[in-house]
DNA sequence: ATAAATAGTGTCATTATGACAATTAACGCT
DNA sequence: AGCGTTAATTGTCATAATGACACTATTTAT
């Protein structure tokens, strides 16, 4: 038999298959708080409840899986280039009701300045990270979460990941905050700044933010901007997993 | 309508879901060489290429991802517990002539000594790295090897997983002879032996390995030793991605 | 005994971060 | 204009970790 013989008469549903799905974990920063976006379940299973945003790979329109988290992500935000990253699948029997089912878990760093809206309805709301963990989220949504969360702490440490969640241009002390934020214990000034300055990724917009006090200097990516930079040494903070 | 009635009347296969298959990049070390596990093609599509071992995610039996990339690797090499890592998933719609699929990509760091059986036969080879990457890989296993290369070259940088790669016991001149290997370049051997010492990662066994010189004192992992420890710093190493 | 080879150590330079003080620039107030 | 307050920015030294490279130690072969 030849391989196109072979392949016209397979039939790819005899197999059972796994449920396979995309979820999102959305980090934005607002008042000073990471926040995630969580989409009230309209349907069942886990009808009512919390969960991130995610839905079924459309194989007819998606062409990759890649292609799916940013659909997911546009229709819930509106956002085409954000900084997307796959995070880890997790598959079992036990996770979906439905069935086995897969997971391709993604996370997604945005920033409001730049896009304008944060859709907040009955629906949809970013929730600190802290109050999203208090809930109870659909499926095995919060140990997702966690493990999103835990990503984007780790490599807070040794990357530049954060300055994703920054609008276009920022102050270096803004930064800063994003990483205090995300790591939850605070950076020397110093240290950070050299850190930043060393590594070529920020540039002088020429521009000064106005403020009450002395007016700090606005800084935008440059053009060798890449966000998972490797610095070469890592943040001296201990992480709290969560 | 309840959850349970919703369940009840829930049909998985109304929907297209993509094949999902698990693949594994299994690397181990022969004759001063990486090596990684290829299984020749016994069915379409991509019959007679030489493919990584994977297959499909058994519903049934597999409770987990996890346990079927465990299965997986077990029914290659009778390995039970190896340095196993999920390093990505790869799903677009042209990968396999099958149709739309997902591959769920790992790799696995195990050690010929240790395990005593390395099978070489017509349908399976130990090839080194670079005789795998001038091969006619099946499918898109040529991009996926080169994944799970990458992401074992990347984190040999900061952590101690080539320590996986290693036999019960080892010297500190093999040790680093591994690192080199992986790395493609030279290391120092006192700012290498400077970092496993730091780590508590080892520890001596009291013996020594008999050679034709000056004898080497054995080490072996010791009891807090886990194999992604992160270092505080980079090896200064520029690394050739393939 | 001595040379060769590999194991293991000593030492200083370099790089990067931590800690913290000092300086600078703006604002509001008197 | 001068002063206090606040936040931005820089200076300086200490500390930690790696890089470079030489030196010592131990074994075998001759």
């Amino acid at each position: 038999m030849t391989e196109a013989e072979f392949l016209k008469s397979y039939n790819p549903k005899v197999f059972d298959a796994p449920l396979c799905t995309v979820d999102m974990a959305i980090f934005a920063v607002e008042e000073g708080e990471l926040k995630v976006l969580l989409i009230k379940r309209a349907e069942h299973p886990s009808k009512g409840r919390w969960a991130l945003p995610g839905g079924f790979c459309d194989l007819s329109n998606d062409a990759t899986i890649d292609a799916t988290a940013h659909r997911k992500l546009f229709e819930k935000t509106g956002i085409n280039s954000p900084y997307l990253e796959q995070v880890e699948s997790i598959g079992n029997a036990v996770r979906d009701p439905r069935g086995w089912s897969i997971t391709l878990l993604y996370f997604a760093l945005i920033d409001f300045e730049t896009i304008g809206a944060h859709p907040q309805s009955e629906h949809t709301q970013w929730a600190s990270i802290n109050e999203a963990l208090k809930c109870e989220l659909a499926f095995d949504h919060k140990v997702l979460l966690r493990k999103a969360i835990n990503r984007l702490r780790k490599k807070t440490r040794y990357t530049a990941l954060p300055i994703s969640l920054m609008p276009r241009t920022f102050t270096l002390t803004e930064l800063q905050n994003m990483f205090e934020l995300i790591l939850g214990s605070p950076l020397q000034k110093k240290s950070f700044r050299r850190r930043i300055e060393a590594s070529g990724l920020l540039e002088e917009t020429g521009d000064m933010r106005a403020t009450s006090r002395r007016p700090a200097a606005l800084f935008k990516r440059s053009k060798n901007f890449e966000e998972d930079h490797i610095f070469p040494g890592l943040l001296d903070v201990k992480l709290e997993q969560v």
